[in-house]
RNA sequence: GGGCGGCUAGCUCAGUUGGAAGAGCGCCAGCUUGACAUGCUGGAGGUCGGGGGUUCGAAACCCUCGCCGCCCA
């Protein structure tokens, strides 16, 4: 073995063999159970990022229940992403000089799947370096006929319950896409704007102020609203006031939706452009106005100055315009949020539009009795409220997407004007036979296709074997940025048509931040690409660094230094294998333990494996990887590499029973610790446990280890961990003074069993350096450590006299603990408060700090007794 | 405006029923110890954001203030 692990020569082969050995699709279960996660569907054209990387918890989680033996299946696919992807054809066509609307339908659809073909699937292939145990072959794409079909079906049978139903509502519009988009994918940012105070006369006599951030839209006004309890304008309600420029006659109206505190106090409303207006426009049924085109320019003829001009312009024009008819009355600089597209960044500007809706109280009602009942749980816990609180005050869902990209919305409307929604395209119309038939122009979000995912991937409508056999899914990992886009759709999707949860636990994983603590970002270029992470550390070091900050309900800032610790306990794991590879004889294949030859400590590591393996696997069932990740790097460098590994070096170089035994242990605590590293690490576990004695062709399908509380000697463990203390204690000693000597002539005396047995003082003298047989020469400077019951006595060849400086420094922090030990023993609050065991503990604590304080005053001549 | 999360060593972060402050990296010092210098050994470094309170005891529980971030309106 080369001294240096290597990622690159190990990953790719071991990737390519198990993908082809099959290793991937579930296989029949030993535990009579499944396990099944649906992986979020990346786009299909997109590359690979941070976010797609954090899918290393699914794999963890998939790959951990296939070594528990249940039928394991992680279920792969695409989403056609109709926004962006549309955006990119978009260009290209305008590159050609041409348009979609140029070439056609037809033309374009062919354009689109070519698209899909060409540029397609590059992103699975870059999961597959991430080591993803995904079933490849069910791989599935959002625009593939038999999710056509489903997506038809699911409309038409909405349509038929009624929950379906198109209208003009207010809604966000993307001037750029020239598409409707949801509330949840409108971003708002802060911006610098300015609040316009303008005057309306009032008819009758007077005026009312009223403050908006939009004065171009005053065109489209069609009241003004004062809240009911506000003394200012009490009189005012009921009357009219008469817009300026347009010189329409509007009503005052209270409504509670106005906020006092807000400019005036008093708003002009205009349903056309604004939800809250919409929505006070239908309390009072005031006229809906609509003064702006889809393109976002304003439409108003009877304006002539203002027709066809962009918001920006309109705006500084009609400023002008209500100046000079003296009805501005200030302008104040004013920070507020504008809503952007998500997609392009447009600022979205709310119209009136008829668009497709489903109908959500009856569907939400199920799915927020599931997360009530506990049948539907989330880790870390708190997004359930989030949910709730969502699912509580949801809103209809606008389905329509006025784009070329997606799936067609499956209804048809006939020269007599029946429209109806058709599972099969129909030659003529249902109701009245006519076959001058026209489908709906507009397609389907691709939210609508995504919140099928987990039951259409496994076949369904069809009733097929799978959809039995894997469904529901256990797990859904996401990010907490599409909870309620995506998640909750599922949920209620599922509830709906197939009455059951589509997982039951919901994993929201923290998202990944630029070093600065801020969203990573293309165009500043703080963006990190997992494939360069993976080129400089190894798939393995990535893995875990995902997988350590992935589950502690935390974002993320991204450093390197973490990486690189990993990529180092790689070539750790790699080293230790190598030092017992190289003991072992030629094809060896199997190491039983002879129980009856374990020195103690060997008990000790068992029993420390055994204790790790619980801790890991109690923490994997918590879906929390970071503390698993911490005791099996901490166990593995240095419990069992350090410590154990340098206190059987000795064994390991002379021959006989001990030896075999000491190497028995090491190989069995090595590979043991490989299996519970492997969900993790798959690839470097997977290259050493095949150069170790192993049963099976890979550690995929090796069992889960399983902790043996028989072998967890505690007060073993304890002893050791005094040995490993007194160990340190007397390193620190010998390197602060000075004392190089290979072997430092030493006597120890101890309470400890461990200790004043030889074999402990055998494990004492090897890892600090000592020399216990024999007694230190007459007249020797001596130094002494003081730990617990245990004294070491060091033969220091040299100068004795800053050796009593140090003990003279022990003993008065010994004298500090004793006094503020005292002093807690002596509060009988606490002696009668606190539980007997922490009372007890402090007892023992104060005993051996005496004693340790004895200790040092006999070595010093003074008076005292020695303990 | 409402809600949620964060503030712990120079940096990035753990700290699960309140009971002697932790890790990784960085820093300092010493090591050609036959697995590993991608290593070994030791060390320094924190009034746990500020202020109150509950408690024998608070990083942890309650109140309050301050920044930073996110979500909803």
């Amino acid at each position: 073995m080369e001294t240096r692990y290597d990622p690159k020569a190990v990953e790719q082969r071991w990737y390519d063999t198990w993908e082809q050995r099959g290793y991937f699709k579930a296989r029949e279960s030993l535990t009579g159970k499944t396990f099944t996660i649906s992986m979020p569907p990346p786009n299909i054209t997109g590359d690979l990022h941070m976010g797609h990387a954090m899918y290393t918890l699914q794999d963890v989680l998939i790959r951990w229940h296939r070594m528990l033996g249940d039928a394991a299946l992680w279920v792969p696919g695409t989403d056609h992403a109709a926004i962006a992807t549309q955006n990119v054809l978009e260009k290209q066509l305008a590159k050609k000089g041409t348009t979609k609307e140029a070439i056609g339908r037809e033309a374009w659809d062919r354009l689109v799947n070519q698209w899909y073909e060409t540029t397609g699937h590059t992103i699975l292939g870059q999961m597959r370096r991430l080591g993803f145990s995904a079933d490849w072959s069910r791989n599935r794409f959002t625009m593939d006929q038999a999710y056509v079909e489903a997506i038809r079906y699911v409309f038409v049978q909405l349509w038929k319950e009624g929950l379906i139903y198109r209208g003009p509502r207010i809604v966000n519009w993307c001037p750029r896409d020239q598409s409707a988009i949801s509330d949840l994918e409108v971003q708002y940012v802060e911006e610098d704007g300015h609040l316009y105070y303008l005057d309306y006369p009032v008819e009758g006599g007077g005026t009312i102020p009223v403050a908006t951030a939009r004065p171009e839209t005053m065109v489209g006004d069609t009241g003004v609203a004062v809240h009911p309890d506000d003394w200012r304008y009490k009189d005012l309600i009921g009357k009219h006031v008469v817009l300026p420029i347009v010189h329409r006659r509007v009503p005052i109206v209270a409504d509670e939706a106005v906020d006092q505190e807000f400019g005036t106090g008093a708003v002009k409303v205009t349903p056309g452009h604004d939800a809250t207006d919409y929505d006070i426009g239908e309390r009072h049924h005031l006229p809906v106005l609509s003064i702006l085109s889809l393109d976002g320019r304003m439409n108003i003829p009877e304006v002539a100055q203002l027709h066809g001009l962009k918001v920006p312009a309109a705006r500084e024009r009609i400023v002008e315009m209500l100046r000079s008819e003296g009805a501005l009355q200030k302008i104040e600089p004013y920070r507020h949020s504008v809503g952007h597209c998500d997609r392009c960044g447009a600022v979205i500007e709310p119209i009136v539009s008829a668009q497709w809706w489903v109908r959500m109280k009856p569907l939400a009602a199920p799915a927020i009795a599931v997360a009530e009942s506990g049948d539907l749980r989330f880790h870390p816990e708190r997004w359930r409220e989030q949910y709730l609180r969502w699912m509580r005050n949801i809103r209809d869902w606008n389905i329509s997407r006025q784009l070329w990209l997606g799936h067609r919305i499956p209804v048809w409307t006939c020269a007599n004007g029946h429209a109806v929604a058709y599972l099969k395209d129909p030659q003529q119309c249902e109701q009245c036979g006519d076959r001058q038939l026209t489908q709906d122009p507009d397609v389907l979000d691709t939210w609508f296709s995504s919140s099928l995912w987990p039951f259409v991937t496994l076949g369904w409508p069809a009733d097929t074997k799978d959809l039995r056999r894997f469904y529901p899914t256990q797990v859904l990992d996401t990010a907490r940025d599409i909870l309620y886009l995506w998640v909750a759709r599922m949920v209620f999707m599922s509830l709906h048509f197939l009455h059951v949860v589509p997982f039951s636990d919901v994993l929201i994983h923290g998202t990944v931040l630029a070093p600065d603590g801020r969203r990573m970002s293309k165009s500043l270029g703080t963006g990190v690409d997992p494939l360069d992470m993976i080129e400089r550390f190894g798939a393995d070091a990535t893995r875990a660094w995902t997988a350590y900050f992935g589950t502690s309900g935390q974002d993320i800032r991204f450093s390197e230094e973490k990486i690189k610790s990993y990529q180092l306990f790689a070539n750790k794991l790699w080293n230790a294998t190598r030092l017992l590879v190289a003991k072992l004889p030629e094809g060896a294949s199997a190491m039983p333990i002879d129980e009856a030859t374990l020195e103690p400590a060997d008990t000790w590591i068992l029993g420390r494996l055994s204790a790790v393996t619980r801790l890991v696997t109690e923490s994997f069932q918590r879906f929390e990887f970071g503390p698993a990740i911490d005791v099996l790097y901490e166990f593995t460098w240095h419990e069992f590499a350090d410590d154990y590994l340098e206190l059987i070096k000795p064994r390991l170089q002379a021959a006989g029973a001990s030896t075999s035994t000491a190497l028995a242990v090491a190989v069995n605590v090595l590979e043991t610790t490989l299996r519970l590293l492997h969900p993790i690490m798959p690839f470097v576990t997977e290259e050493l446990w095949q150069r170790l004695p192993h049963e099976g062709e890979t550690i995929m399908y090796a069992a889960w280890p399983v902790p043996d509380a028989t072998i967890e000697d505690r007060g073993l463990m304890e002893e050791m961990a005094h040995l490993l203390d007194v160990v340190r204690e007397v390193r620190n000693l010998r390197q602060s003074s000075g004392q190089k000597a290979r072997r430092q002539p030493a006597e120890v005396t101890s309470a400890r069993r461990l200790l004043t047995e030889p074999v402990g003082r055998a494990y004492l003298a090897t890892l600090a350096g000592l020399e216990l047989n024999g007694k230190l020469p007459e007249g020797m400077p001596q130094s002494v450590v003081v730990v617990g019951n245990t004294t070491v006595r060091l033969g220091l060849p040299g100068d004795g006299g800053t050796e009593t400086q140090r003990h003279q420094g022990e003993l008065e922090k010994k004298r500090r603990e004793i006094e503020s030990i005292e002093a807690k023993l002596s509060n009988p609050d606490f002696t009668g408060k606190a539980p007997a065991a922490v009372v007890e503990r402090e007892r023992v604590r104060l005993a051996q700090a005496r004693q340790a304080a004895a200790r040092l005053r006999a070595l010093l001549g003074e008076p005292g007794e020695l303990g």
